[in-house]
DNA sequence: GGGAATTGATTTCATAAGAAACTAATTGTG
DNA sequence: CACAATTAGTTTCTTATGAAATCAATTCCC
């Protein structure tokens, strides 16, 4: 009934089971929803702000100002959550906005004193929360962690844009 | 608040810029749910399960029978969330539930043989996105990613429980 | 120059999520 | 034994999400 297993890939055999807590795209998951709340205990909790409106601002406070579409693409986030980020943001005075007079479609933001002053107090926070994480790994794991996270980023960068390719 | 870094860990001077594509828990976000988004497609497009019901199934699967309880510490989900993914799992007949004659709060769960037959038909399918996945990654490579993983997921164990300090 | 197609952004609508309240059964303790 | 506390699981209620439709401005291109 089994066959022959070889290799550092999943053989023939391992292929008819899934242990949850060596599947990668699982604790990937769970680790990544574990650090995220972690983060976002930090702004939540002291600053009200969801986790859509925090990474709005971290671009705009790390990049200066721009359009909601160059969020969207910094962010990785859907433009319809940035659109409602951004909405939040203006009514509580973290971000203004203005339409910019080259193409009125596109409006341009920026972070209010207001939201750049609330920016510089999370900042670090959120960098200790990172550091809290990886405290455990030697310098050469950060290293190689970094190397391993480019080469996956790399991998999956259009969503796996090859399976697109079984739709048809 | 805290005391003088060095070496690798961030230096003074960085804690004031926080840069997503260098920070770890964004990229860690990021991918996590690119990967899963690869994963979901499968069993989505496929057999039109959701995520709550394919990882319900997974363990199901993979463990035998098991309370709803036990699903949800295996798939690190949401009661409320299993709650609902096993009552769709029922209503398409891929799951049974019999009250435990020892327990009556519990019920206990299980694939029915077309429950087993899907996850069957899904497992090789999930293995070959986590083949894809790590395709660009050396042997050695996989091996630190998982002692690396292992060692993240020890110190978020109970969501960087000592935090919670800060709530009193 | 003027409609067709495109682009930036918002709104609508249906579904998913989780916190808190709730029901039901069991266990612990006086 | 009885009743308070706990545990398993579901329901309710509010909010978040994203796909698709929409609106508005711009660009294409004939």
């Amino acid at each position: 009934m089994k066959s022959i297993p070889a290799g550092p890939l999943p053989s023939v055999d391992e292929a008819r089971t899934l242990d949850l807590e060596r599947y990668v795209p699982f604790r990937l998951s769970v680790l990544a929803n574990r650090v995220t709340r972690a983060v976002a205990r930090v702004y939540s909790r002291n600053f009200r702000l969801s986790a859509p409106e925090w990474r709005t601002m971290a671009v705009l406070g790390r990049y200066g100002a721009m359009t909601a579409n160059t969020v969207v693409e910094q962010t990785a986030m859907d433009k319809v959550r940035v659109s409602r980020a951004v909405a939040r943001l203006l009514a509580n005075g973290r971000v203004t906005r203005r339409t910019d007079p080259d193409d009125r479609r596109r409006a341009i933001l920026d972070l209010t004193p207001e939201g750049r002053a609330t920016y510089a107090k999370i900042v670090p926070m959120v960098l200790a929360v990172e550091r809290d994480l990886l405290s455990d790994l030697t310098g050469e794991e950060r290293t190689l962690l970094d190397q391993i996270m480019r080469k996956l980023e790399q991998r999956t960068a259009a969503d796996f844009a090859a399976e697109d390719d079984t739709e048809f």
